[in-house]
DNA sequence: CAGTGAGCGAGCTTCCGCTTGACTT
């Protein structure tokens, strides 16, 4: 066979992923070349909303830049070969794939196959090899449909926000409906009071047949309203007899979570580990390319039936026979297309894989809870006991768990919100019969407040969007850095508030009343709404409460499966939407005010003057005084980053008004504090020292502690040179963020690994300037310049031309 | 590039879902 033949004789099969693709090539041979199209290879142009409304919405596809080389490589590999195997996956993404690399690179029916399969099993590759099939032309439609109908949403609202309420705003299907749930939280939050009860906690003794005392816990099964009322009870317990009126056992079994999905890896990473969601799925990412667990976008809790063996496997030789126990689990979630398998290690019999600390620990999750997925159920057994005290109504419950046979609990336990130490709290109880008296060691009943509803984490937003069906594995991590950008919400630690709680003790026959302080309503690493969140989210909810709508997810996606059975033409349901949703669009743009979330908090007393706190060109800010006064210009202040439109006070507005104040003189020049863009700061000497969050407060902070920050920013600035040349004082090694590095004229350059910064030499480090001006002409902030006027033209061609249109057409 | 807060006015911003690197100051 001469070398052409050979050639022409090639199978191309094009997978998502290229990680994906060299693991099938071993499954394939060597007559089957595999190749990757790194996802979407098209998408919509961004002009005119790259879909033509005057032509039946006809989509207008341009080839993503950062894939020309893909589609050159893959063009003329299909000259190459004789079949080429669309192994893109089975979904409405997937099926789209396929049908765009069918489209874009050329391909008959006779020389394309479509293949798909849920597992990267040899089995299943081989299968599938068998068994292709045509495009799914309806699948594909109702892909189109979901992306159009996603740019016609995006790139219509957004723009009224940048009229009506600040430029450079977003709005879309899945990012307003998340920041909606912050918005609504944090209003149940603002508008929720405390309301507090006396919780009585008892310590009992038991004396057993040797002698022995044996300590136990109880809880009266009443809480009292008022301090007297506990005050009260306990006086009566000083001589009360308390005996174990009922002991009763009951069975229980527990039985293992799920394997992961990418929602559910998030949230157990946040909570056991502490990674953010975007952490989690940088760090699955390498485990995945490292070919360690299976793809980590998925919806699917599905195990592949090898991997099943192999768990099974493993878990008879580690633990034995009796510790196995296989299930298939179902999926909960709206909208799961379940394409891939459940999130798992490649290979089950691997416990631990090198790496760095987070990648071990990401995979110790992972394989346990894989494993645990297909283990025993534990037995429990739950003893509860009540004990009467004489003279009263009221009973202490006490209750314990014994483990009879500890099954997947051996492996791994979901976490919940509650601590290691209470797991063990419920532990043991003493040996009880009823009819026994118990002796009293001491008593408290301790005010406790009812809780406000707790923040969203990153990964509880997840999961409540998951829960809607809104968003898709891949996007939950995007997602929440859009909001983020946007400046909607902000992930953020709160300190809390110092509280006051009663506490009421029976000790030694004696009872006595306190008054203690608990830290209340700190949160860790929290997402909070900002007022522009808030603002965003009322007008989107007042005038397109349809799109906003948790359940508009939900609507679309059943036209979307319509669509994909062939029942409906997706033309004519983006019709049905687009009509109306349009005319709301201008409708709103002509009758709805400007939005700023304005509010009058009162008048200024010293001056009469109106104070209003309202969302300005540069963020949330306060007014003292009115603009229509022509005498006068106001005065204005931004607020600080902890303060909100919603809940700041007359008082703390006033306050801001303070600023900037002087301090008095350090080194014969001012130093001033006051609240700039980027928070409160203090300047001194045409320098500006940020103030430390948390620690200092712009009103109160003293000029010695100014001068402490003017110093310590000095040792930083001065710390940042590493290294000047007299020759050329525009060359500098710095030190930065990312370790040290050549500044010159303006520019910054790599310096290798390899090379020692501070022993660089002026000719050196010239050499290294000129080397990377070969390589990378520019910074990064020089290349996105580029790019951004070189379509900026484009955009700017194709805005005055619609202009024209529209206004021709009115 | 930090005390700003609709001066003219043009031009720009934006969506959701598939995928990875390249490169950051």
């Amino acid at each position: 066979m001469t070398q052409k033949a050979k050639e022409k004789a090639l199978n191309l099969v094009i997978v998502e992923s290229p990680a994906k693709a060299k693991t099938i090539e071993k499954f394939l041979g060597k007559d089957f070349l595999v190749k990757s199209s790194y996802g979407h290879i098209r998408d919509l142009a961004k002009k005119d909303f790259g879909v033509d409304l005057a032509n039946n919405y006809q989509p207008q596809y341009v080839i993503s830049s950062d894939k020309k080389d893909v589609v050159k490589e893959l063009k003329s590999l299909v000259q190459q070969s004789e079949t080429v195997w669309l192994a893109s996956d089975e979904d409405r993404e997937g099926e789209a794939i396929a049908w765009h690399l069918y489209e874009v690179l050329g391909l008959t029916p006779a020389q394309t196959k479509r293949i798909v399969f849920h597992e990267i099993t040899k089995e299943a590759i081989l299968k599938a090899i068998k068994n292709p099939r045509p495009i799914d032309i309806n699948l594909v439609d109702a892909q189109q449909a979901r992306r159009v109908l996603d740019r016609l949403v995006g790139f219509e609202l957004s723009p009224v926000l940048w009229k009506k309420v600040k430029p450079s705003l977003s709005a879309g299907r899945v990012q307003s409906v998340a920041v909606r749930l912050l918005v609504e939280r944090e209003r149940e939050i603002n508008a929720f009071n405390a309301d507090s009860a006396f919780r009585v906690v008892a310590r009992f003794f038991v004396t057993d047949e040797d002698g022995k005392k044996h300590e136990l816990r109880a809880e009266l099964n009443h809480r009292f309203k008022t301090e007297e009322e506990a005050f009260q009870f306990l006086s009566h317990c000083k001589n009360g007899q308390f005996s174990v009126e009922q002991v009763t056992r009951k069975p229980l079994t527990k039985s293992p979570a799920a394997p992961f999905t990418t929602s559910t890896l998030q949230q157990e990473a946040s909570r056991k580990l502490g990674f953010s969601v975007g952490q989690t799925m940088s760090v699955a990412q390498r485990l995945y390319e490292a070919g360690k667990i299976t793809y980590m976008r998925t919806d699917s809790v599905n195990l592949a039936d090898t991997a099943v063996a192999a768990a099974v496997q493993k878990i008879k030789s580690d633990m034995g026979e009796k510790y196995v126990q296989t299930r298939q689990f179902k999926t909960k979630s709206k909208g799961a297309q379940e394409a891939h398998e459940a999130i798992r290690p490649t290979y089950m019999d691997k416990e631990a894989v090198s790496g760095t600390a987070a990648e071990q620990k990401l995979y110790d999750l992972i394989y346990k809870r894989t494993l645990a997925s297909q283990m025993s159920d534990a037995r429990i057994e739950r003893t509860n006991v009540n004990i009467t005290v004489s003279g009263s109504t009221y009973k202490f419950h006490a209750s314990g768990e014994v483990i009879l046979f500890d099954g997947f609990l051996k492996m791994y336990i979901e976490s919940s919100d509650v601590e290691k130490e209470d797991e063990e709290a419920p532990g043991f109880l003493p040996p009880l019969k009823e009819q026994d008296v118990l002796g009293l060691i001491a008593m408290e009943a301790r005010e406790r407040w009812t809780q406000k509803p707790p923040r969203y984490s990153e990964a509880a937003l997840v999961r409540k969007l998951e829960e809607q069906g809104i968003g898709r594995p891949s996007t939950y991590a995007p997602t929440i850095s859009t909001i983020q950008q946007r400046g909607y919400v902000v992930k953020e630690d709160r300190p809390g508030n110092p509280r006051k709680y009663r506490l009421v003790q029976l000790e030694a026959g004696e009872v006595k009343k306190s008054v203690k302080t608990e830290n209340a309503g700190a949160e860790r690493s929290k997402l909070f709404p900002t007022d522009i969140g808030m603002v965003v989210n009322d007008f989107l909810v007042k005038y397109f409460p349809n799109i906003v709508d948790y359940e508009f997810t939900a609507k679309v996606e059943k036209e979307f499966d319509q669509i994909a059975v062939g029942d409906v033409q997706w033309t004519k349901a983006i019709d049905q939407f687009y009509q109306p949703f349009h005319n709301q669009v201008e409708e709103t743009l002509e009758k709805s005010e400007r939005n700023t979330g304005e509010r009058v908090l009162g008048s200024d007393p010293k001056t009469g003057k109106p104070v209003i706190v309202r969302i300005g060109r540069y963020g949330p800010m306060a007014q003292l005084g009115d603009t229509e006064n022509e005498d006068e210009k106001p005065a204005f202040a931004s607020l600080t980053r902890e303060q909100s439109i919603e809940t700041i006070t007359l008082e703390e507005a006033l306050k801001l008004f303070e600023l900037p104040r002087d301090l008095g003189l350090y080194e014969d020049k001012k130093v001033v504090v006051g609240i700039g863009r980027f928070g409160p700061y203090v300047r001194h000497d045409g320098k500006f020292a940020s103030l430390k969050k948390g620690v200092d407060d712009p009103m109160e902070i003293s000029l010695e502690r100014a001068i402490e920050l003017i110093e310590e920013k000095r040792e930083r600035d001065n710390k940042k040179i590493i290294k000047s040349f007299e020759k050329e004082p525009d060359l500098q090694i710095l030190n930065g963020r990312w370790g040290p590095y050549i500044g010159y004229k303006g520019k910054n350059f790599k310096i290798p690994k390899e090379k020692d910064a501070e022993k660089l030499s002026f000719e050196e480090c010239l050499k290294l300037v000129e080397d990377g001006g070969k390589k990378a002409p520019a910074t990064k902030k020089a290349t996105t310049k580029k790019k951004t006027t070189a379509s900026g033209k484009k955009t700017t061609a194709s805005k005055s031309t619609k202009a024209k249109k529209s206004a021709a057409k009115k």
